[in-house]
Formats: C-alpha cells, sequence, structure tokens
DNA sequence: TATGAATGAGGCTTCATTCAT
DNA sequence: TATGAATGAAGCCTCATTCAT
C-alpha cells in the first residue's frame, strides 16, 4: 500500500533542511524558532517532528551537511590539473563569494556554538580535519609539481589554509567596501608568500628588472 | 553629591557590562537572559533599566567596549620600540590565547550577527576601520624600519592583518588539538612571509648556508 | 472469511488491549500517548482507530477486562474445596504479588479516575458489585462450613474483603521493605479475626496451653 | 524598600498551593495543566514560575504538605485520653469523610505516581513512615491500657492501621452506596479484632448471655 | 536608587486524531 | 486492513520588559 515510502520521506526531510538553511542564514541560529522553519517549509510545527527529533538534530545535520558539501566540493576541484596554488587562491576567492554574508555569517554561529556545545565542537573538529586533509593532497600535489616549498608541513599548512579562508570571510563582514580585485591580490599575495617565498621573490625580482 | 552620583552611575554600568561579558562569552548572545545578567551582576532585573534601555542596547555598548579596548590596546602597545613583525605576532597570539574559546565566540557571535543587523554592520564596520588604522600605523613604522616590504600597502595590509586575528581564533576552535609552537611559526612565516618575503628567504638561505 | 475475518478482528482487538495493559502499568493512564501504544502494539496510529474510537475508549474497555478478569478469576477459584479463609488470604497476597506495584499503579489510576468521571465511576460500581457477589458466595460456603462467623453479613463482608485487597495493595507501595512474611502474617490475622474472632481466640489459647 | 517581603512571598506561595490542591482534587494531577493552575490562582502563566522551578516540585510540595497535616493531625489527636481504639476508628471515618472522594482521588493519584516517580516513591516511603511511628506510638499507650493485645508488634500493627484508612478510602469509591453506619460497624469490627480479638469475643459473649 | 512581583507572548515539543493512499 | 503523513491545539516553560513600592 505505501509505495514511495523512503523517496517521498528523503526528499521532505531535504526540503525542511533547506528551509531551515534559508531560516538559519536569514536570523541566525537562535533567532529561528521552529514555527519560523515550519512556515518557510510550509508544514505544520508538529509534523517537522517527525523527521527530525528536535532543533538541535536539524542544526547538526545542516551544519554536518554544509561542512560535507564543502569538503566534498574542494575534493571534486582536485581532480583538475593547472596550477595548484592558482586553484587554492580561485577556491577561496569563490568561498567568499555567492550568498557571501549569509553564509559567512551561518559558517561563524556554528564556530560559537561549538565553543558552548561539546557536540557541535565535535562536528566541527572532525569536518576540519576532513577538510584539512583533501587541501593537504592538494599542497602535496602541489609540493612535487615544485610550485610549493617542500619544506612546510603539508597538513598544517591545510589547517592553516583552512584558517584563510574564514579569513576571508571575517573580512568580507568587517571591510565589505574594499574592492574584489584589491581583496584577490591579497590574498594571492598572502598565500603564495606562505606556500613558497621564494617563487614571489624571483617573480617580484624578474617584474622589477623588466622595469616595472 | 552630583559628581558621586555620576561616578556611581558609571561604575555600576560597567559593572553591569562587566557581567554581560561574562555571561555572553559563557553562554552566547542569545542564550544569555536578562535574568542571567542581573544574577551574574547581583541586581535586580527592573534595576538593570535604569542603567540600559534593553538588551540589544547592552549588546551594542559591550560590542562597541571590545572592539574599542582592542583598538586601544594596539595603540599602546604601538609606543614601545623593537620589531614591529616580531610585535605583531605576538599581538596575534595574545589575541588567539587566554579564554581563548569564549573570546572567539563572542566575537563569531558578534560578526555573524553583523551579517543581519544593520546597527551591528555598523559597528563592525567603523570599529574594523578603527583597528586597521591603529594597524596600518605600525606597518608604515615597520616600513621606515625597513622592515616591512616597502611596496605594500599598509591599510590593506593592516585590514589583511585583522584577518588574519580572526583566523588565528577560528583555528583555535576547529583545530584545538595543534600545537601551540607549531601554531606560532605558521602564523610567524604566515605573516613575515606577507609582509617581506625577501627577509624570510634570505634568512632560509642564511639557514642553509650555515648547514642547518 | 467472514469467520476468520471476525475472529482476526478480535485477536487483533485483544493484542492491542495487552499492548495497552503493558503501557499503561509503566507510564500511567495519561502518561502513555496513543503514540507509545501503538508502538508496542506495533501499529500504525491510524490503524488503532479501526478497532477503537478513541483513548477513552480503550481506557475503558482496559479497565472493564481488568474488572472482569479479577471477577473470573475468583469464580474459578472457588471451585476447589479446602479452607475458604486460606483461600481467601491466599488470592489477598497473590494479588499483591506478581508485578505488585505497576498493577497498583494502575488500579489506583483508575480509581482516582472513577472520582472524576462518571463513566469509569460507574465501571467500577459495577465490578466491585460484581466481585463483591462472588466472594459472598465463597463466604457463604465458609458459614456452612462452619469457618466463618455466621452473624456477618456475606455481602458487607465480601465489600470489606475487595477493600482488604486494596489496603494489601497500597502497602506494597507505601512500605515496601516490609518483609512478606510479615506482610502475611498480618492480613493473616486481619482477615481471619474478622471472618472468625472466636476462632481465632481459641487457637491463640490452645497455643498457650501447649506452651508455645 | 520591600518590606513585606518574606510574608508576602509566602501568602502568594500559599494561594498557589492551594489553588493546585483545588485542581489537581478536580481534574487529577496530570489532568491539571499550568494553565489551569494559574487561572485558579488567579495569577499569569509566567509568574508561577517565580514561586516554583516547575510543575514536579507543586506536585511533590503538595503531596509533602498534605502527608504531612496528615501526620500531624494524627499527632494532635493523640493528646486528648479516652479509648484509644475508638479514637483510632473515629480518625478512620474522619478521613473517609469530608471531600472525601476528591481526596481519596488525589491521594491515590501520588500512590499510582509513587509506582513511576522514584522521587515521589521517596516521599510518599518517608512520610508513610512518619504517620505509622505516630501511630505506633498510640497504640502503645493502648497496649498500656490494656485496651491492645500485648503480642501486637506495634509499628507493625501501626502499617496496616495506616492501610485500613487507604481501604476505607478505596471502598468509598468503589461502592458510595454503603450505608455509613454500616461502614463504620464493619470497620470497628475489623479493627477491633485486628487489635484485640479476645476482647471482641468476650463483649459478643457478653450480648448474647444478654439476650441479643 | 533599587527591588522583585507581574505579565503575556513566544519557545520547543507532544498529543489525539484525521486523511489520503 | 493498514500505513504514516499531516494537523493544530495544548503543554510546560522562558523571556524581555514594565510597574508598584
Amino acid at each position: 500500500m505505501r509505495r514511495i515510502d523512503v523517496a517521498r520521506h528523503a526528499r521532505r526531510r531535504a526540503e525542511i533542511l533547506d528551509a531551515a538553511d534559508r531560516c538559519f542564514r536569514r536570523s541566525g541560529l537562535k533567532g529561528s524558532s521552529i514555527a519560523d522553519l515550519c512556515a518557510e517549509a510550509g508544514i505544520s510545527p508538529g509534523h517537522l517532528y517527525h523527521y527530525f527529533p528536535g532543533k538541535e538534530a536539524i542544526v547538526a545535520e545542516l551544519a554536518r551537511a554544509r561542512l560535507e558539501s564543502a569538503r566534498d566540493h574542494l575534493e571534486e576541484v582536485t581532480g583538475g590539473g593547472g596550477s595548484v596554488v592558482a586553484l587554492l587562491i580561485d577556491e577561496m576567492m569563490t568561498q567568499a563569494h555567492g550568498d557571501r554574508a549569509t553564509s559567512a555569517a551561518m559558517l561563524f554561529d556554528v564556530l560559537a556554538e561549538s565553543a558552548r556545545s561539546p557536540a557541535m565542537a565535535d562536528l566541527v573538529r572532525t569536518y576540519h580535519a576532513a577538510m584539512a586533509d583533501v587541501l593537504a593532497e592538494i599542497l602535496r600535489q602541489g609540493q612535487t609539481a615544485g610550485e610549493i616549498d617542500p619544506a612546510l608541513d603539508p597538513r598544517i599548512a591545510a589547517s592553516v589554509m583552512v584558517g584563510m579562508i574564514d579569513a576571508a570571510k571575517s573580512l568580507g563582514l568587517r571591510d565589505p567596501a574594499m574592492d574584489d580585485a584589491v581583496r584577490r591580490a591579497s590574498f594571492d599575495r598572502l598565500i603564495r608568500s606562505f606556500l613558497n617565498p621564494r617563487a614571489v621573490v624571483v617573480r617580484a625580482d624578474a617584474a622589477e628588472i623588466a622595469g616595472d
């Protein structure tokens, strides 16, 4: 008698998560009420509990989904060839764009919450490690290709790179007036000179000699 | 009598703000109730409204106070001599330490809120600008002293430095297991090679020649 | 096919009632939700309404079933020979044992509800009368056998006996630490001396003379 | 500035407890909502939480108050002289009267809850012990006065007496049509023959000889 | 200045019940 | 017969804020 069952359930769940995502971006984690989520999802307050055991579970699942998709995206990007460093910087600027402010807001909400909720802290640590692992692999490729200073510990540098992505987001909020070209140039220099200071110097010298 | 009252009033206000600060660090902006603040400050709920028109005002004033004190601290530190770059890095590590997690949590709460509340956004922008101005002055001194690449725009670099402080905080939450020496070395390299890649390379070469 | 369906229906109903019984014992009348009953019975919430018009009907039917089975049990026990008084006391201790606490809890829930709901009050009165009628017949047999004071009104004494069964249950909750042998001895004396004080005295005298 | 303070607070608390008592008698423990209590007490829903941390606390305090007052009442009654057994029976009938049904309902609600909630079980056990201690003292006096069989363990008999009070309540609900004189006579015989079977027999003999 | 009583809206969650399939 | 999606009222509790004292 039941047929679609699982698919339908999963679809509904996803819809609710989407609605929750919109609410959380708009009003923050604590600023969004269950009633808000339900209104956004177009369901009744009671019905939400057929899909999730509570608000915390929704937050956790959404946070996990976002962190996971960030990692997946990184993994996917890795496949192509080309300059690893350029790729990294592109990635960073991309992360800082899009629904820039709201995306950053939710990330910072999650980070703030991770300082208070052990469960959220676990989530954040786990997915940070996963992202850093993916990035470390990219960095190792860059070292093999001679693009990146071989003396750098890839895993530690990867962790720092994630910090740079956060920095890009924080600057997006702190200094939204900054010109995008300037922003990109700054992070370009920041990342390049961290990953391979020698290349930066050489390039600068070449430019100088060329009469820049 | 007038003067004493004014002083008393100001003192009380400061006490309440301190209490609020403790609460907000502990439980977050939305997670702290007026009752919590009052309990922490040792006053009655009604009385709190003699000092502040509402919770939002407390949050705003506290945020302002914190941003202002961060700027003041920077300004104060500037006075001494010594290596400007080393000073910057020390400053960054200091910021990342202390009640590290709780301090970061409140900053991220404020940043997240700034994506939603125009008033908070103004506050964040204004004080970011103030901090960046102070930092820019330090960087200029470094350029005069030959420590920092003179090609760098001091004001833009200053903005990036603030982003690095945020990055240090975010990494403190994302990767708390990272060794402090490693963390310091990473940020040392990050900042030094951003501000003066040539110096980093030269120093590395010297170390190599010395047979490291 | 008709017959099978009817049997199936009855069987299902009984299963649901059993599940409800377990829930009600565990969590109380108001403490058990329809969802709980369904989970325990292994059916869906919607389906339950094919068998019962609502929760109240389940409670009523279950109460009736329990009171009825108590009466049936008494009736059944009556058949055998032997001392009627001993049989009564055994019955009382048996009632007080088993899933003692949970069984008592449900009885008291029903009694309490009977003070509020006229329908429940009717049920309780009706089945009390039925039980007392059965017990009265036992007592009459005891009087014929000379075991019980013939001056006692059997129907009234029967009502009191039911009260004693309730007392045994209440003491089980009020004083669970009381030793079972002590409990039995107490109720033994209570019942025997109520039903036939002379026999108790004579027995005591005999014991004394024997040099106890 | 505050003056009445404590007295006012205590008065309000008592008023709320009274209102709660009325609600619980009327609709049962689980059947009374916080909104009901507040409406009955004439306060707003939120305000109740200035006096009690939650519903459970109200239930517990009310249960405690009732059990305590029952014990105090017993203690008070003890003071007078006269036949201890008569006093006990009077007490029992009194307990069974008054707002009989509602009082019994609340007791049974509490007993039922004690089978599920450890906290309530503790309360019930504690106050049962207290009541039984008081009763035991009365029984000891009766033994000294020669009214009660000296072979009886007073503490155990006291526990059984409490069970009899419960039985009186249960019979009030099960068989409300029973004539009060009959009810009294039954419990009179029950208690007297339990506490001193010999006296009952002697009295019966005397009555018989007198030509009853 | 200072208290804490008081409010009522709103938060999260549970529930008995109905409905489409 | 059987499911489980769906509802919306209600339950307990918290909150920012106001008011009488």
